[in-house]
DNA sequence: AGAAGTGCTCACGATTCGATGAACTCCGCG
DNA sequence: CGCGGAGTTCATCGAATCGTGAGCACTTCT
């Protein structure tokens, strides 16, 4: 069930706008973005696609510069007037190119036709990890957090109990900062499969697993756990 | 969204002169950079640029070619005949790029149109990396730095393990270098993709096999790291 | 007390990830 | 023009990790 975890450590996974006129072209990076865990939307003109992104902004835009009603230089233009959503421009390709880089410099990227689907997934993939900062994610919170007898660095990706180092995986280490980030919150199974995990689905027992192992490294006595605790009928809560 | 620091976390902000007859152009990199938290003054042809550049000398100057007055090749000559000062080139696209870069000997690296804003700062960042050193007289950072029996200086371009000289390749050192000076922060590849080479996207496995090498040179047990650690699922981490 | 619902544990198979070795490209040099 | 070093890409291997299913334990409700 090979997911390939899309961006970001901790998030659902990413809505992509692309925009292409060109059936073809829609269709192809449609499919491998979806393969590589994107939910995809299409849009085939720009003024749709404006309107769609401003209802709903996606997490990226891959945007072709000609097409009907609005070029995307355009919509693009407009999109980032309102809203800071990153853009990948595909260009066509040629002597053209020279004369409209100064206007599709308000991208975030450029990929010029043609171009192979792998490039196109790697610098979304790259534009997104930017957009959503280092793995310090900026000012978005403190970078060490603490809880009692525990120290997590988000930075280092380091966690320690009573000083001692512990030795999480990836994916343990995402979801102790999850909860310690909401601390004294609830969460479904579900919730957290889908913000740790960034499955819209799946089996919640993976979540169980996960918390159980969690556990065992962190707790002073696994069985009767002081912070990672149990919400009968619920999920799980984190308790400083 | 944060303000990147550029390069070294403790110097003042790196001056840089953008020199681009394209007002979009000039505009737009100037916003970028700046956002970036570069101070940024712009000329808009060769002889103002070389006057601007020589009276008060940035730590960098991104240089269009195709400029008024004196080309950007003149300016990058004239230039570097008087100071070291590293510079970026903006070359139109295609074949001619890869025709110019035999001859802009000058230039410490160059961005062919049309780019992306991101490719143009991350290449800015590793540009001045590199360059951090030589005439370095306050405001860069220790030129020395050490770890354990490593010992690094940035000015000579030299590492000793045990006083014992090894020799590292450019890549090697930068690699080294930008980990040793962010101690204990752990890199995912694509960050150091990017902000030690300078490529906006890529494979990946090319930061992977540098570190073996560089491993191979600095730790004592190679198969053991004690210095650049891995860490599972995510990437590197520079341990002092 | 019994039954249903919920969470916990364990072990197995599949997948992913990093290390490694080697091929290949690109230059500069003799 | 071949050589050699640096840098990049590719294929493979082994190990760590992950997801899943089945069985057990505990809670709650009837």
């Amino acid at each position: 069930m090979g997911h390939n975890r899309p961006v970001s450590p901790t998030a659902a996974p990413p809505r992509i706008l692309v925009v292409d006129d060109d059936l073809t072209v829609s269709e192809v990076v449609t499919r491998y973005l979806e393969r590589e865990g994107f939910v995809v939307d299409v849009a085939y003109d720009g003024a749709i696609a404006l309107e769609r992104a401003l209802a709903d902004p996606p997490e990226l835009v891959v945007l072709d510069l000609m097409i009907p009603s609005l070029d995307g230089f355009e919509v693009c233009r407009r999109l980032r007037a309102t809203a800071p959503v990153p853009v990948i421009m595909l260009t066509a390709r040629g002597d053209e190119a020279d004369r409209i880089v100064g206007l599709e410099l308000g991208a975030d990227d450029y990929v010029s036709k043609p171009f192979s689907p792998r490039e196109l997934t790697a610098r979304v993939k790259a534009v997104l990890r930017r957009a959503a900062g280092p793995l310090a994610p900026g000012g978005t919170g403190p970078t060490v957090l603490c809880a009692g007898s525990l120290e997590v660095d988000t930075v280092a990706h380091e966690a320690r109990r009573e000083g001692e180092l512990v030795a999480l995986t990836a994916r343990e280490f995402d979801l102790l900062v999850h909860l310690m980030r909401h601390p004294r919150r609830a969460f479904r199974r579900e919730e957290l499969l889908e913000q740790v995990w960034g499955f819209a689905y799946g089996d919640t027992s993976t979540v169980t697993v996960h918390v159980r192992r969690l556990r065992e490294k962190i707790e002073a006595d696994p069985a009767r756990p002081r912070h990672v605790c149990t919400v009968w009928g619920v999920g799980y809560r984190f308790e400083p």
